[in-house]
DNA sequence: TATGAATGAGCCTTCATTCAT
DNA sequence: AATGAATGAAGGCTCATTCAT
């Protein structure tokens, strides 16, 4: 009916609170997702009131879709400092899968967000304002290592760069996101450091192997 | 820590109401995870009284834990099905490949529960009795697949049997649990059967191609 | 979205839960009007769980437009009841007019009600599936009454019946709706028998007199 | 019973501030009772800052009695103003009860805030310092107009002002008052000029035709 | 074995009000 | 004189669970 009366915070302070509020949002929506997380928790963990929550995000959903925006805005902008067009491409390749197992290691939030918006079929993904710009820079550099490296020879021609991708970012993602589950059947230490290297190094490994011409 | 008081169907009808609500229950769960599942809609989809839930299956909870039991067994028996010590190496692990994608590409609604019971850390799992029966019968055959195929020189040697597991479940796991986002950024279609058969042949690919000595 | 999930209730006992609370629903609405009614008190004053007001009614608007038809289907009865065929027609007129007034003043609820819908610019009768049977007796009887008498030459002629029967309905509503500001100007005592009797008296005086030919 | 500190505005731009609010509130209060309406409304409405409505009115109940003092006071105005001295009778009875019927239907709001008024009871009413100044010039006119029509035997002798005052005030206010449900009962239309016309005939010809001797 | 009815705790959201500048 | 930000106390509504038959 009704356009939503939403407070733009505006001075530094108020936009520390908001800052604080949508921290707490990610830690308590990556720990139980959009269902189980509890707004008075969510103030409380940003030291703020519960009103200013409504205030600054209009309602739990709305702050969900902010929390997801924010998460992807931030592997962009990571993804985007990665510079590797001046490498040779298997070792511009080892440097992407490592930094895609690495980031997702880093940020386990950000893979229990995108499972948690996968259940929810992205739907508010859909509803986001900024879905056009839901675009990653991996995904270019990507095409453009394996072109020069079916170029010069070195890769296997004819690669989908999409499945190549979803392969890479599968690699590590699975293993993070299904870390427990998985610990219950191999046992504990999965989530080590040991363990994530030698994640890494076979991740690697399976990349690099694989696209041998 | 007492024993709950559990009713345990006898008669074939109870038995039926039993197996109703089971069926209803995971795909409710699938559909809206733990947190966001409504027992009430349970048992309107088994057709079934509220009541039955909490005299068959104790409570909300103990309902997740006989779900995720049911899911992993039913897995594992189609895991055991597979016969492939017949074939030669590359020939199984290919099946292998194959058999994982197109489960998974089957049964989204195994995904959704693994990814949520991953997001209450294997909590539910732990809980469990039958949790020393999760071994997988995939991870032995694996296992003999990959000594088979080093042993003939078909295959690099000292592939780790449990990355290798990771790897090949990674491939379609990720794939059908990310299918929305990775729809928001790559357009619909891939879960129609033409995007399935081709995700189907580059995870062979991969596999294969990575494999090889 | 989905159609709402209401329940109906068919044992005795849960009838008798359902009336207990629509008479508190109304007693709570006529006290402190629709936004100022508390679910809670309603649910207390019936001495029923709050989740029954939901589970029967819908939600507090609902339970509002129940409570409005229950309330015109009362004052509906009472005015089929009402038989003044036989009589003259000033004396039918009179009694009509008695009536009326007397119902007002017994039925305060009904008046205070009706006002807060009138403040919803009567949206919730709108909603409401009975509308149709808003129809009220009174102004069939009154149209047959001013007819007898303007054909007997006893009332004067030309009169619509339907300003007739808000003028009838007025002289008591206004009275009982206003009832505190006039104590205000007029002192108090005007909900006394006498005050009532009084008006009674007036209001039989006014219709009469002015229907004189 | 401590006094409220209370901000008296003293600069023009802050007399004009506490007008704009005031005004806002009456149209609120008027639109949602004064459970309804809501203070952010009210402000914006206003163009003001919440915080001024604190300053200059207290709080949301003495803002409400400010509000229905400002309507009394105006109804008061225009009553005075009302010269009817000069003229016969009849005459000038048929002016009052027209005047009463065309500010009525000029201001619903009054309407409105009268019947929440009369929700609680009028006892912000009974609150109000200016209580005593409730007196209506209305009533003082009429009493004279209905001494002079009997004296003079145009009228009927033995007329209670107060009766009077209130069948005449109840013609319109009714009217006005249930506009919305008595239109669900006779069809829309009530609230255009030519049925408030037909209203104020008929209004005065039921005052008229009761007074005759 | 099954069911309709009921319960109490808790959740999301809103509101009147106050603080600090 | 005015404003943006914050607060705490509810309020409407839902949910998992239990009672009584």
């Amino acid at each position: 009916m009704e356009a939503p009366i939403r407070t733009i915070p505006q001075s530094p302070r108020a936009e520390a609170t908001r800052a604080r509020i949508l921290d707490a949002a990610r830690a308590e929506f990556a720990t139980h997702g959009l269902a189980g997380a509890r707004v008075d928790e969510i103030a409380a963990r940003a030291g703020a009131n519960k009103r200013m929550i409504y205030a600054y995000f209009g309602n739990k959903e709305d702050l969900w879709v902010a929390v997801l925006e924010a998460a992807y805005a931030h592997k962009r902008e990571e993804e985007r400092a990665l510079r590797v067009d001046d490498l040779p491409p298997a070792e511009a390749m080892a440097r992407l899968v490592r930094f895609n197992l690495r980031y997702t290691a880093r940020h386990p939030e950000f893979v229990a967000l995108l499972n948690q918006e996968n259940l929810h079929r992205a739907a508010y993904l859909a509803r986001s304002d900024r879905v056009p710009a839901l675009y990653f820079p991996l995904l270019d550099t990507l095409r453009d290592v394996l072109g020069r490296g079916a170029a010069e020879g070195v890769f296997r021609k004819g690669v989908d760069p999409m499945q190549a991708y979803v392969t890479i970012v599968a690699l590590g993602h699975f293993y993070v996101s299904n870390l427990h589950t998985l610990s219950a059947i191999f046992g504990t230490g999965l989530g080590a450091e040991a363990a994530i290297a030698a994640r890494e190094a076979h991740s690697v490994e399976v990349v690099l192997g694989w696209l041998r011409p």
